[in-house]
Order: structure tokens, then C-alpha cells, then sequence
DNA sequence: TTGAAAGCGATACCAG
DNA sequence: CTGGTATCGCTTTCAA
């Protein structure tokens, strides 16, 4: 219902809306040119236009010169997808995100398309945050015929995997490493991140650590955390108290309402760890609405880190992830294992990095 | 270079980085089932799968079901390239945006993806904020036979208009709204609501209000929202001072000193309006650095309003735009081109809304 | 309701 | 160096 709820009696500030003006759009199906009519202007075969295309070195230069002409004069441009169905494999490749709108995908994203350059282009799509939604995707983008295959869950559904599988398509996930990955994986353990950050802590001297994420159903990153901040506290012989274990919506209110909400509740707490979303700086808002003095009062901990973090008052301590390298990392294994006769599964562990600043 | 510089002589921390591991792909290039070899499980003729997949009522319910299972049998996935071929349409459509990587053309992204639903898909690349780069971009969708257009710039070069029109191909663009698009546009008015918010801060009765915008070579936006907040000076009597108009790199941190320069440099100045990207939100931040107060010091303005601007300290008053319901409409329009045989050349203006709050 | 034949626009292969 | 022919996998058209 695009447009009737959110605009309903609003009061935007526009200039006459929706107006329907007086142009028209070119209806005329031209079909464009063809490499048979380039090929009868220039006085060849298509097979030598084909050629000149991809191979200009291979052609007689007076042919080739007549050839670039005549597709100048005709304005021809090559038909990708008859191509590909001649080629069987396209030049097309499928990233699978469990949300677009989330600015924590977007490194990522670019960090593909810069790699892809101008020889591939990238299909897009989100799953939703759910495994069914990312399987209709994987199927739409194997119909799509993609060369590659760009995942951010390591989870997914058996019918996913077998096509994928099936379908012999190079496939990377990226996000929180596997053990068993369906074919590449690329980057970070969660896990390791959430145990250090914990022991980062625990080193300053934080005697009483909340801890915040994001709900854990159906998030293995999530998980992955919290397992990662219970084991740090565990080899440290500090007690796992429950109480002091919370889940938030995602948001950066959200984030701000859970980390009040903890310390107004456990007056004993002298630090709180915040992964994921943007919940860490909600908590910083928050605290300077409620006048807590950070770190004196309550420390405060985040997790991917970015300019805004870096510049909040105070300054967030906080996990960095190489999000823009996985992008790039993630392309290029892909891109290796088309162009070249590659075949081993690779397993790339990037890291992260613990941003110390004034918040804890 | 993809991970030698970034990563070169790092600190990250990681663990066994880059193992090769055991694992190998299916190199076996099994090439999927076709829809005859569905056809010849099923004892019928290719065409008869053909319908049951387009249209099952048309087919006789036996023989339906006999293909069903033979589809599923032989995992069969419908080769979408060659329907495109043989359709001479593809179902997918392209959008092409300045950058992937800012944060602030992710709801748009959003809005169309939600809007095309499974029977499209999205094709994405960025131009990398020039116009040969969306040139380039538009040659390899129109190659790769995209059904329909999305662009945010209104301002192309000549050969990607040309080219555009030539191929007949549904096209809206985004962003700023002009008077004569390709074919169709959705957007708001950056003039408009640059002079809305000048007027807002003149009605608040700020004396001196200085602008800080992006760099206005090659950005028509931000050139629009200095004309308008010069209109709105004039309109009201006031002296348009070029020496409180500034430019600033994009960036939280650019921001921030940008404002606190003029500032510094100008002790009458009451109010100051910034307007794109996180601009404003680096002077909230930079202020609260200098121990500014705001407004009482100095005012702040904003745009491109977001959770993040109205849980600051204080909230800032800013400029909201309909991002992700531009992606929506603009999806919706080209669908409906696409589907219908709609011809009508639209102008869709989505309006804004300023956002009062504590910063002016 | 079903099937046979002729494309869609390019490329691989083999001759010349 | 160049051209003819078969083919990629599906759909349209026309018959049956």
C-alpha cells in the first residue's frame, strides 16, 4: 500500500503533487540493433562482429574499423543475455543481505561492488531477517542464472544449500565464521569478539559487566556474543549473573531504554557491554539525558565501530569489524574462483579490533 | 589491491587468518535440468511444462500433477535467462545511486526492493558520484536488458540520455525534482525545503544565519539548497552574506569543523543551517565539544532527519525526507509502466517536513 | 488440452 | 582472417 498510510492526511510541504504531466514515454518498441545489423552494415558476418567485440586483435583491421562505425551509426549494444545463454554463465552476481536498510550492510556492499568493477554487476536482495525469505531469493537468483553467490547468514534452510550445491555455484558467506561452510566463508568470529571486549573490561578493572544485544532467536551473531562475554567472565572466575543478561529491540532508543533500565535496576553495575545495532549509542545518549557521568558511573562498551562512535561525547570504546575488507575479500574469492580454475574452500578469517576510547 | 594496504602491518585481532582448508567445490559442472528433461519424465512435451509453470489452470490436472513431481524429482529451476531471451524482457529492474556506501540512500534502496517483491529483482550500482560513472553503469543495464530504470541524479550526460530513450526502457528518477525528466520523477524539492527551513529560522526570529553545505561543483542538490536558503534571505530583506556560506567535505567529523571555523570566525552569527549528509550532526557533536550551548549560543539546523538526529543532545531541528517512500513510489511507477501500458510521463513531488526540536 | 516448429541474439566449432 | 551451422533453454504461433 506504497504512499496511503504514511502520507494520510499528512501535512508535507510539497508543490502540487502527483501531478501528471503532459510528456509521453517512447512506446514504440524500437528493438534495438542486433550484431546481424551491424553485421550487414559493415559488409560481414555476425560471427566477425562477435569477434571484433571480444577479440579486436583477431580481426583484420579495415574490418574492424568498418565494423566500429557501423555500430556507432546503429547505436548497437551487445545483448548480455543472449550472451549468457550461449555462454551458459552469466556475468552477474547475487548478495543476500538480512536487510538493506540496515547502514551496518552498506561497507559491505561497496566493498563488492568495488571489486566487481565493470565486468560483473550485482543483483541485490534481503531476505528479511528470515531463512525462507533468503531461500526464495537463493532460488530467484539461481533462475537468474548468478555466476556467484554472496551470503551473510551461515544459516540456512537444507532445501538452500542443496540447490546451492546443486547448482555448482561459488557461494561466500560472509559474517560470523563456520566451521563448515558450503563452499567460502569470510570473516569475523563474533565469538572472539564479544571474549575480548569482555576481557578488555574485566582488564580495566570493571567489577559487575552487563551485557546487552540484540534478541538471540534466530541470530547466531547475537549468540555467538553472548557466549563470547559468558566464557570471558567464566576464565576469569567472575560470576554469570542473568539478571544482568538483557535483550533489546533493535534502535537507537531501544538500545538507550534497555541500558536505563539495567543500571536503574542494579545500582551495583560499574560497566555494560552493548553488541550490536546501534544500541551502544543509545546508551550514550541516554546516559547524558539521565546526567550518569561516563565511564565514572557506568562504563560503557560497543560494537561496530564508525565515525559516529568515534566522535560521540564521550567517545565510544568499541569493536571495530572490517566490514568494507570482508566486502572485498568476499568478491574477490568469488571472482578468483570463476576466472581461474581455483577450487579449494577458503576460510578467511579477518578480525576486528578493540577501539579504545573514553567510554570505557 | 583488496587486503594488502588495509590490512598490511595490522593489529587485528583474528585467528588462523586465511586458512585454505580442506574442503573442496563441486567443480562436476552438473548443469541443472531442463525443462524437456522435465517433460520427458513426465511424458509430455516441453511446451505442456511450460504452461503448467506460467498458467497451471490451462493444463489438464493429471498431467499437471505428473510435472509437478517430475519438477521436483529432478529439482528442476526454471532458467530465467532464457525466458528473457525468448521474452525479450527481462524482470529485472536496475538502480543506479552516487555511492552504496552512504547510509543515506540505504531507505530508498529499501523502499524499492520492498516495493518490486518476488517476481523482480534489483540490479545495483553506484557511479561513484560522476557522470561517466553512471554513463558506464546505464550501458551495462541496458545490456544486461533491465525492464525498467531507476536513477537518482536528474543530471546525465547526453550519451545516457540518448541511450536511454533509444532502448524505450521505463525510467524514474530520483532525488531532486526537475522540470523535464527522461520520463518519469520522484522526489522532493531541495530548493523548497532549503527556503522552508531559512524561512523557519527567520520566524524564530534568528538574526545572522550562516549555511554549510557539500561541495556545490557536480551536486545539483546542494546547489539547490543554497538557492533556496539565498531566496528566502532575500525574500525576507535580509543581506545575503557569501562570507557565512561555506562548503564542507561530507562527514560527521568535516562537519564539525566546518562550523566550529565559522563560529569562530563570525562572533554575530546566531544560527547556522547545515544541510547534507551528517553535517549538522558533527556541529551538534563539535559544540558539545567547545562547551557551545545550543540554541542559546548558537542555533543548528539540519536535514535528512533520522533516529539518530532526534536522540541527540540536544534533538536538532532538521529537514525530513521521504526516502524510503520515494523508493516505494518510484518502484510502483515503473511497474505500472511496465505492466499496464500506462504511458503518462509523471512528476511526483513527496513533499518534506521540518522536524522542530531543541537545537533551533 | 497438447505438440511441432520457428525464433530470441549471441557464441563455439569447424571449414575454407 | 572469415563465414556457415548448430546450440543455449524457453515461448510464441499455429495445428491437431
Amino acid at each position: 500500500m506504497p504512499g496511503s498510510a504514511q502520507n494520510g492526511g499528512d501535512n508535507w510541504r510539497r508543490k502540487g503533487a502527483g501531478s501528471k504531466g503532459a510528456g509521453s514515454a517512447p512506446r514504440n518498441q524500437p528493438r534495438g540493433a542486433r550484431m546481424s545489423d551491424v553485421a550487414k552494415i559493415a559488409g560481414v558476418s555476425a560471427m566477425t562482429v562477435s569477434r571484433a567485440l571480444r577479440d579486436p586483435k583477431i580481426v583484420n583491421l579495415e574490418t574492424l574499423k568498418r565494423i566500429q562505425s557501423a555500430i556507432e551509426k546503429v547505436g548497437y549494444l551487445p545483448n548480455r543475455i543472449a550472451t549468457s545463454l550461449s555462454l551458459r554463465r552469466s556475468n552477474v552476481v547475487g548478495q543476500i543481505l538480512p536487510s538493506l536498510r540496515d547502514s551496518l550492510f552498506v561497507d559491505t556492499i561497496q566493498g563488492v561492488a568495488d571489486t566487481l568493477g565493470n565486468s560483473y554487476n550485482l543483483l541485490i536482495a534481503d531476505s528479511g531477517y528470515s531463512l525462507e525469505g533468503e531461500e526464495a531469493a537463493i532460488e530467484a537468483f539461481l533462475s537468474q542464472k548468478v555466476c556467484g553467490l554472496l551470503l551473510h547468514n551461515t544459516d540456512h534452510t537444507p532445501r538452500a544449500r542443496r540447490m546451492i550445491k546443486e547448482a555448482g555455484v561459488p557461494c561466500v558467506e560472509t559474517g560470523n565464521l563456520i566451521k563448515q561452510p558450503i563452499d567460502m566463508a569470510v570473516g569475523f568470529s563474533n565469538y572472539e569478539a564479544a571474549f575480548a571486549m569482555t576481557e578488555y573490561l574485566i582488564g580495566k578493572g570493571y567489577r559487575r559487566i552487563g551485557f546487552i544485544s540484540l534478541p538471540i532467536k534466530d541470530n547466531e551473531r547475537a549468540a555467538k556474543r553472548r557466549e563470547g562475554y559468558v566464557r570471558a567472565l567464566q576464565k576469569h572466575g567472575r560470576a554469570v549473573d542473568k539478571s544482568i543478561i538483557m535483550e533489546s529491540q533493535p534502535g537507537l532508543r531501544n538500545g538507550g531504554l534497555a541500558f536505563a533500565h539495567l543500571v536503574k535496576s542494579r545500582k551495583d553495575l560499574d560497566a555494560v557491554f552493548l553488541t550490536g545495532d546501534v544500541l551502544a549509542v543509545g546508551a550514550v545518549l541516554e546516559a547524558g539525558r539521565q546526567g550518569w557521568r561516563i565511564p565514572k558511573d557506568v562504563a560503557i562498551a560497543g560494537s561496530d565501530d564508525n565515525e559516529l562512535q568515534e566522535n560521540l561525547l564521550p567517545t565510544l570504546t568499541s569493536i571495530r569489524f572490517p566490514r568494507y575488507e570482508i566486502g572485498r575479500h568476499a568478491a574477490r574469492l568469488l571472482l578468483d574462483r570463476i576466472e581461474t580454475d581455483a577450487t579449494d574452500s577458503v576460510i578467511m578469517d579477518l578480525g576486528f579490533k578493540i577501539m579504545e576510547r573514553q567510554s570505557a
